[in-house]
DNA sequence: CCCAATTTTTAGGTTAACCTAAAACTAATC
DNA sequence: GATTAGTTTTAGGTTAACCTAAAAATTGGG
């Protein structure tokens, strides 16, 4: 309900591919936004910068592309009216899938907000949706499919947890030396213990054991299993 | 339902413009097209270039901007997309005309002819549009409104009637000697008589008679009253 | 550690759609 | 006919959003 900074469209489904990558695969590269808009992966990087720029993901170089909070909000508006206006076309009018699809992601872009809630109530009250379940923040879907399984980092996760591995985001020496212990992306992890202050977390990995310290753990992405 | 060359966003507002203010001025002047548009006149000088490239209207320097049979077809569908997404939106989402129109105008260039055609059908459901008022063809408001009261030139009005000069084609001497007579824009004329072969047309303007040759009445176009 | 494959970034374009300012032209009056 | 006001066009920009090709960094094995 605030300032909502006008997004271009081409912003808006960036935003829109990077939330539905992130809730599909764990993570939105660079590649994956262009394959899925279809356009190459150098103005992907382009349009990149711009949302960095304005605060909606944060990307450093080389790394793993976050949306911020303001970037979720917007990401979600931007979904929820593409959904929305997919089942409108699609259940009500009876337009194929594929070009319900086509066309709310375009017209997504051009529906103000009044426009919007005025068609949620229409579609709430054809019992297209459930009321909380899109209506503006789409809160039930933030829970549903999870966002995909739940990331973050390998030292918050609790004892006696499995879980895979995402991403390792530090550089360098580090990632080397924790991708030679067998933390590559996909590796199931479990966390076997963990010290007193939280310093040495003890994990198996692919059947090994191993040791790593806090700030080690810090650096690796994981998802729940 | 042949090629339909891809109109970008911006051409389809020229063109709907374009045919808006024919039906409601007699003629569409860039300025005017600017004014509605809220863009430069310059910017529209270059739009309507492109136009004429298409084939879409027929432009010479200076000269009046004329939609060609094409050029017709585009701009009475962009006008009845705009105009079913406004009944849609404001008639039964209940939106308010404002933002009715503004939203309709952005999503007339992002609606599938599939989602048209079947938002059409929709609407003649719900008794919102006549069927044959609207479908694809908008045939019934061709005649209605009349594309402004019928405009011809002056030497096929036939003897007896009143018309009113909307604009004089030819350039130069010609043209300075008709305006002379009194023949500007909006003078009110009125067909006294006619020679056996056509040729002396005599005519009444502002109080005066006048005899043209009918090379020079066919010069003036007018709308009848 | 080193190498090849993949991914990301940079460099250097193009195009559509706008803009402002100024020039060219037209309309209407004196 | 000349003057002035208004309109249209040209000239010379900017910006967003794309592109291809090449450089730089990362990944995953050997
Ligand atoms: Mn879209
Ligand atoms: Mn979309
Ligand atoms: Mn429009
Ligand atoms: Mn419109």
């Amino acid at each position: 309900m605030e300032a909502d900074i006008n997004l271009s469209e081409s912003m808006e489904d960036y935003l829109e591919a990077i939330y539905n990558l992130i809730k599909e695969n764990g993570s939105a590269r660079v590649t994956d936004i262009a394959n899925h808009l279809k356009i190459a992966a150098s103005s992907v990087n382009q349009g990149l910068k711009k949302l960095n720029q304005e605060g909606l993901i944060s990307q450093e170089k080389y790394g793993p592309i976050k949306l911020t909070e303001s970037g979720l909000k917007a990401a979600e508006k931007v979904r929820c009216k593409h959904r929305m206006l997919y089942l409108f076309l699609h259940k009500t009018l009876g337009v194929s899938q594929e070009s319900a699809d086509h066309d709310a992601c375009r017209i997504e872009h051009a529906l103000s907000e009044e426009s919007f809630s005025k068609m949620v109530d229409y579609l709430i009250k054809n019992n297209y949706i459930e009321e909380q379940n899109c209506a503006f923040k789409m809160k039930a879907e933030k829970e549903e499919p999870k966002m995909a399984a739940e990331q973050l980092m390998l030292d918050k996760i609790k004892v006696g947890s499995k879980a895979e591995v995402v991403k390792i985001e530090s550089k360098g020496r580090l990632k080397r030396k924790l991708m030679d212990m067998g933390l590559n992306k996909g590796a199931k992890v479990e966390v076997k213990g963990r010290a007193p202050m939280g310093d040495p977390i003890e994990i198996k990995v692919r059947g090994y054991s191993l040791s790593l310290r806090q700030d080690e753990a810090a650096e690796i992405l994981v998802k729940e299993v």
